[in-house]
DNA sequence: GTGAAAGCGCTAACAC
DNA sequence: GTGTTAGCGCTTTCAC
């Protein structure tokens, strides 16, 4: 079908590998002569040769592709609608890619129902993984992982150390949202966060939280911590009850807009009763109403970095795990206001 | 390093060739007796064994990979910020790759400055091409393209139909901005595109817009079409002349909303003394200060059939093109209003 | 029922 | 300088 190198190699009058030395720089290497160079040369314009690649790879056995994997039990993220959280991520993960010459590959099987299988399949010479989803069942996936693999998201303790890990400070970063509401007035502060459990960022969220409240002697006590369902159950109830809160933080731009969104409909003003703090701050917080008021987790920066550290992994012959904690930063927009300020 | 075939054969004391029966579901057809497809199984298993799909579609000369094609002089396309349309295509790409069971590439090459080489290195079973840059330069390389290719924004006159082709109906989106204009008292209706000739798609629209402006005998003169740099140059000027427009349609949102960040900053105030139409509707427009009333391009459906098409010209032994024109939609926000209603 | 041979397109190692 | 051999991991073909 298409033209390869025997074909060029007949036409030259020489064997498939003088070809591949003429027209892959060997060259020098291994000695051919001018003429015949120059011979190779033409036969290969003139029949339109263009190196396979995918059997090059083949035979070195590289695939010069980063797969991105998520956890089992997740449905494939999208860019349309919603948050520009993934979106964000793959911005900083393209990126990073394309700057060491590497594909970036969204595989069905990858971000399916059951990745296991697809992870060790030949056609990734790295995984990112962005998930924070550590079941039992994702742990033994990725701890059984044959190929080089970077974890977003993750502390550096994870696996014991095992994985080069990226993650945003999130201390710092829960610390900047507390300042920035202590200095609107707020003492009663909650955190919230979605699903049956906190996630593993979730959970270092929830201790960010206490301890930065603690620092500053805030009142913390087993109602700051308010937990919701997948689709947001509880959280009309919590909003239409009595709490003592004037400011909560979200523990993501869903959860946030999901207060923005159901607020109003139960007589809550936001932020004239309450003050909302979002998390992530993509350019999704201008669509929501009032434009929400958020820590800044640096999404392309950890897209990129975890690049850096997979290269790494899979240059070096005995890699050392890195672990990076990039800063969060804030964003104020109109979803906080000074307390008792109406 | 990894386990192969060849391990597990020996494993069992079988060749490689039994191994393959066994594991890929063709036992009934070159028959293996149970004890030997059992053993094999538990060698498999014993030995943790994958099957490397990376080498089994190196023979089957199959990728089961899709790369995403732009133009020469294009830079990367971003995720992350304004205007959502590539995010949108991507997710119609994504979505229908994955449901023929493809994977998407984002490759540096494809998406670099010299696509050229890239696009039959052997890397893709099919390409998607969503410029339509359609410089003397992109049309030779997408005319030898030998790799099967579905453009996605073409007319089906495109190359005399040679490829498959996806574009919403320009016709019909532009009579619905103009009768949602009319609808509101409008008559001097405008047409603005950026660049400095109007790419195809524009020329499209520049004529679609010609006619259903004189089928409803609204005035169309030489100056109802209007021109913008790449950086939105000349906008200024246009804003703050005394021009007899009372409405205005940008050919895509990033145009939109150059105009209505301009506008205050010259006293001109949208929708009151101009309306604003923008093309495309993804989320974005809601991010923008009025929240743009914009035609709906159906990028996700875009990107899903051109992936319904490419795989169809995949697959077949001779692949007809087909020519799928998709309806706009018209999603009206805060950017238009009434003529007078002041 | 099972195995031997051959080859997808390319290149490293070694011979001459 | 150039060619021969061999092999990446898999599967199709054909022989037994």
């Amino acid at each position: 079908m298409s033209v390869t190198m025997r074909d060029v190699a007949a036409e030259a009058g020489v064997t498939p590998v003088v070809v591949s030395r003429v027209l892959h720089n060997k060259a020098q290497a291994v000695r051919v002569s001018d003429k015949t160079a120059e011979r190779v040369r033409e036969a290969a314009i003139k029949l339109g040769y263009n190196c396979n690649v995918w059997a090059r790879n083949f035979r070195s056995q590289e695939t010069f592709t980063i797969g991105v994997l998520h956890g089992v039990g997740f449905s494939r993220p999208m860019f349309d609608r919603g948050s520009r959280y993934f979106a964000s991520l793959m911005d900083g993960i393209v990126e990073g890619a394309f700057r060491h010459g590497y594909s970036v590959n969204l595989c069905p099987r990858l971000l399916g129902q059951h990745p296991e299988s697809a992870i060790s399949d030949g056609r990734f010479d790295g995984l990112v993984w962005y998930s924070n989803n550590y079941t039992a069942e994702n742990r033994a996936m990725l701890l059984q992982c044959p190929v080089p693999l970077v974890l977003i998201h993750a502390p550096e303790q994870m696996f014991e150390g095992k994985f080069s890990t990226v993650i945003c400070d999130n201390h710092q970063g829960i610390g900047l949202a507390i300042e920035h509401l202590v200095h609107l007035g707020h003492r009663q502060i909650s955190f919230i966060y979605e699903g049956d459990q906190p996630s593993l960022e979730s959970q270092i969220r929830i201790e960010a939280f206490k301890r930065q409240m603690a620092e500053r002697s805030l009142p913390v006590s087993e109602t700051s911590i308010l937990r919701t369902g997948w689709g947001g159950e509880g959280l009309d109830e919590y909003l239409s009850s009595r709490h003592l809160h004037t400011a909560i933080i979200a523990n993501n731009e869903w959860l946030a807009s999901e207060i923005l969104l159901r607020a109003p409909r139960l007589g809550v003003r936001v932020p004239e009763d309450i003050s909302v703090v979002g998390f992530d701050s993509t350019a999704y917080c201008n669509e929501l109403q009032p434009k929400l008021t958020a820590i800044f987790q640096p999404l392309v920066a950890l897209g990129n970095s975890a690049i850096d550290l997979l290269v790494d992994t899979i240059k070096a012959d005995a890699p050392t795990p890195r672990h990076l904690v990039i800063p969060c930063g804030f964003d104020i927009r109109n979803s906080t206001q000074p307390i008792n300020s109406e």
